[in-house]
DNA sequence: GACCCGATTGTCT
DNA sequence: GACAATCGGGTCA
């Protein structure tokens, strides 16, 4: 059986041991984050903004490093089929330039069918497949073939329908139960646990009724977010380099920590 | 049509 | 840290 089909089926069904959590926009980011919430907190300030409101499309105008920082707090939602909704707040992005950045997909200003998202309207999903059994999540920001990867999310709400997806999609037999931070710290974990597949590329992030953002009631301050390089790309020369990767300090959530990209920011 | 590679992950040593 | 899994997309002949 495909991935894809598991995809469809948890789209229909929910997991019957998955009663924590309630069709609540506002709990996104409020309640502290489990476990690990309290540590934290410092890291962020409060934002005056309405949290439980949707991002539009001007959210999304912006270029990608500008947007892969914004992005940083805001809450990822996903509704499956059966109106389930899965919650995680976005604590780690990479941006991808477009036709310069010899990193992207879009290098050179290739645009070829399965990338062709990355050139459409600012906010549009481009999601593919990696290793020909992951997917990867990734948003258009304003200019050509530019967008922001998706690379980690706090877990806030469907922790069990997450597990449940992951433990389903992972390869291989149920071997362990995952973790907390296992669930969500990698761009095709992530994808796993909020059941993206191929099917939501080309969506609109500002339209869509199966996935889109709110804003995060706490974004973190300017200090607590580190640039470091991004991940996987060593091949891409000097822009395998470039700190384009961006995520929260301190957050247990990240994928990978760069630990001298952090002494940088605090010298 | 053939061949190579990959914005990853999980397991094993 | 090493390595396998797995297949679509890109490139080239």
């Amino acid at each position: 059986m495909g991935q894809k089909k598991k995809l469809a089926e948890a789209d229909q069904q929910q997991s019957p041991t998955d009663t924590a959590w309630m069709p609540s926009s506002k709990k996104s980011c409020l309640r502290p984050s489990l476990a690990l919430g309290s540590q934290r907190s410092i890291y962020f300030s409060q934002s005056p903004k309405d949290h439980s409101a949707r991002l539009g499309s001007e959210f999304f105008g912006q270029p990608a490093v500008s947007l892969a920082r914004a992005l940083l707090g805001q809450v990822l939602v996903r509704r499956l089929g059966d109106g389930t909704e899965l919650r995680g707040c976005i604590v780690e992005t990479e941006a991808y330039l477009g036709p310069e950045d010899e990193a992207a997909h879009s290098r050179g200003g290739r645009q070829t069918p399965r990338n062709r998202s990355m050139f459409m309207k600012p906010g549009t999903l481009y999601v593919y497949l990696i290793y020909g059994m992951y997917f990867c999540m990734n948003v258009s920001s304003q200019g050509d073939g530019a967008c922001v990867l998706l690379r980690a999310l706090e877990p806030l709400g469907g922790l069990e329908t997450m597990r449940q997806l992951r433990r389903t999609l992972r390869k291989g037999t149920i071997s362990r139960a995952l973790k907390d931070r296992e669930l969500c710290s990698g761009p095709s974990k992530l994808c796993q646990a909020l059941a993206i597949d191929k099917s939501f590329d080309q969506r609109d992030l500002a339209q869509d009724e199966a996935v889109w953002l709110e804003h995060g009631s706490l974004e973190p301050s300017a200090s607590a977010v580190v640039a470091a390089a991004r991940i996987g790309i060593g091949r891409a020369g000097e822009w395998a380099q470039k700190p384009l990767r961006f995520y929260i300090r301190g957050s247990p959530w990240v994928s990978v920590v760069d630990k001298v990209a952090e002494q940088d920011i605090q010298a």
